[in-house]
DNA sequence: AAACAACACGAACGATCGTACTATTTTCTT
DNA sequence: AAGAAAATAGTACGATCGTTCGTGTTGTTT
């Protein structure tokens, strides 16, 4: 999952003063329009109103991208490196199996409690804005859940092949109930104003664990 | 949670003949605009493309509800009753407790995977538009939200004062969990484009009752 | 110093947005 | 048949949308 993840943000060697400019921007500009959307979402990323908060020039501002929707696959990109580098690499320091596991389910209520995003979880509000509408958004948002679920569920089969987690338990199954709770504790800590949900999240992430290990 | 469900889409005894036909009018324009609204969400739900769609004119269109804001809430509460009228009321038939537990989640996974809304659940994806946005929109979303948990906890310990659920469980626990599910279906059932996750569901549901039940 | 390259800016475009105001049409009342 | 009432239509408004084009401005190269 984290072979590739300085697309936008990170072009390292620039010698360049011109380019290095150009990528300074646009890292503001990413910087700013993934806490944007979290919260309006990515339709609601106006480029307008990006430029306007930024005190740049609008069409300075999309000659970086060419048009909205590259802008906004560029946007999905950003807030991928950013969860990568909240939620997925600390947990890489862990020892592969259930304690890695533990240390991402903890990390991601970490990351959607401590709004890393203003609007909680950038890819659980875009994921439901495109869900039901076909094209290229749709298709990156997917992935990247793909992606997550699939880390998931491939971190719970490391525990098993260890011996930690029952023979007989499906890792698919156990990945869908966890990300479940993660979305929902989420979802609704932003509707009620409240952190609650989170430990409800807790309990259930402990419960289903402890049904499923060995 | 029923007793109300007649506000915008049937005022029933009214024989004159003008607002009958402004009442009409009012269901056409909700009916289209919750479907439109579960896609495209609350906030692209355009006057004048619902307009166009519907073939009125824009005017008399906005007339019947004054705002956007009260047309966005008449359309919830018009997606308020069909939920009612597809997963509660068919519910209620059965004797409560367990039983009506059961019906209630069944009930709830059939309205989403038959896209009783086109876009999946109305209020998975309205609520996520509007999570971390705070107005009479919110606060309306967030309420029937609520509701649904509320009736899931409130069932589950119902069946605990029968007896069918352990003493020591905690039922907004019990109902954190099986709500999570199903919101995770709904989702990626439109992520993925397939109902394996349907399946996922239900198996998720029946071993965490399995694990309440006494 | 001159030529070149990348970035940023300002102005304007057609389109659509929500809304307000003013007819016009339809239906009921008397 | 005449008038009131309600629904619908028509028009125009300012604002904002995404995008395009021409022109500076800044930094690099030769």
């Amino acid at each position: 999952m984290s072979e590739q993840l300085v697309d936008d943000t990170s072009p390292e060697g620039v010698t360049d003063g011109r380019v290095r400019r150009g990528d300074r921007t646009r890292r503001v500009v990413l910087r700013r329009a993934v806490d944007v959307a979290s919260v309006e979402g990515l339709e609601g990323l106006s480029i307008g109103r990006l430029a306007g908060e930024l005190s740049i020039s609008k069409s300075g501002l999309i000659a970086h991208f060419g048009t909205k929707e590259q802008l906004q696959l560029a946007t999905i990109r950003a807030a991928r490196a950013i969860f990568v580098h909240s939620v997925i690499e600390p947990a890489l320091e862990s020892t592969q199996g259930m304690a890695r596991l533990r240390r991402l389910l903890e990390a991601w209520l970490e990351y959607s409690c401590d709004r890393r995003f203003p609007g909680g979880c950038f890819f659980s509000r875009a994921a439901h804005e495109y869900a039901a509408r076909p094209g290229a958004i749709r298709d990156a948002i997917a992935a990247v859940d793909e992606e997550w679920v699939g880390l998931i569920a491939a971190t719970v089969a490391e525990a098993q092949a260890v011996g930690e987690v029952r023979a007989d338990a499906d890792p698919a199954l156990v990945a869908f109930d966890l990300v479940s709770y993660l979305d929902s504790a989420n979802l609704r800590s932003l509707l009620l104003g409240t952190d609650d949900v989170y430990d409800q999240a807790r309990v259930a992430v402990e419960r289903r664990l402890a049904d499923a290990a060995s």
